[in-house]
DNA sequence: GTTATTGCAAATGATTTGCACAAGG
DNA sequence: CCTTGTGCAAATCATTTGCAATAAC
């Protein structure tokens, strides 16, 4: 957690005049530690390790707070699962590729997109406050080799590649 | 639901082997009876209107089977119930903007975000096989006028506006 | 006749919530 | 102190599933 987040933190404690707990700094803490996706369930896991004692309930409450507070925002990834993403922080604008061979997310920038989202919706009567391109891709890797890294990654740490329970 | 839709549907039918029945047909029916989006619940009280022994389970699983078969595409609204997309077999590449005043969902195409996604996705090392773009906006009308038409609209079938139950 | 399909009710599983106790300011 | 925050366990709620009965072909 760098300090422009910890700043966007202790902005988001004060502005809600909130209490500054352990169990909470525990899952803003975890929550920035990578810039990986995460879920309740696998951000919950991480707090353990270092804090056995915070609940799920109170990782889901921070997690609530944090996406209102616009620290976190909630990405679909075609999972069953909610996926958050801690890096809209930094890149306040950035897209989501989504291969559905390994499952390998790649997160990238492109400002025309923006560009001609901005001129679509205001042609349309609206102003535009936040968007997500969301690209379900295969890897070219894979179909031009036959293999490719991630996918033998994913299966090696038993990732599961399609959605539904 | 028009003769392209029918001949989707039969072509999902036959290539899998299904048999015929009144149940199924019915939600297919009612599924593209609209040009509208909707949830599981919304399609399942539609059907019962017209078919009133069709079962919960029956909708679920015929949806799961027109979202297989690419009839039917899941959409996320930022609603906590999977929402359903009936136009992708006209508008196969359209994008939505989401009116977070009023909830409105406008659909639209623009070919210059399709091509700039398939060059990104290419200098990534991937295909592009399908990409959903989704603008949350706030009403111009709304903010310049102090009312907008939906918004009204919406509080009068009181339509909830934001997410989660 | 077989096999797929259905409706029902029970199961599932992620997320939320009520409540009594603990901790922050 | 006086609230806010917490853990726990129970509740929710959309969706899925097992199973015996029913309908396709």
């Amino acid at each position: 957690m760098n300090e422009a987040v910890q700043a966007r933190v202790d902005e988001l404690i004060r502005r809600k005049g909130l209490r500054r707990t352990k169990p909470r700094d525990a899952v803003f803490k975890e929550a920035f530690a990578r810039d990986e996706h995460f879920t309740a369930e696998e951000l919950y896991d991480r707090v353990r390790r270092t804090n056995a004692d915070t609940s799920r309930a109170t990782v889901y409450r921070t997690l609530a707070l944090m996406v209102e507070g616009g620290l976190l925002r909630e990405i679909d990834l075609g999972e069953d699962q909610t996926t958050y993403d801690p890096n809209f922080l930094n890149k306040p604008a950035h897209n989501h590729l989504v291969c559905i061979d390994c499952g390998r997310v790649v997160e990238f920038e492109d400002e025309r997109v923006e560009a001609i989202n901005e001129e679509v919706t205001h042609k349309l009567g609206f102003k535009a406050l936040r968007q997500t391109l969301k690209i379900e891709a295969t890897c070219e890797q894979l179909r031009t080799n036959g293999r490719c890294p991630n996918l033998i990654a994913a299966r090696l740490t038993g990732k599961r590649l399609r959605r539904k329970r």
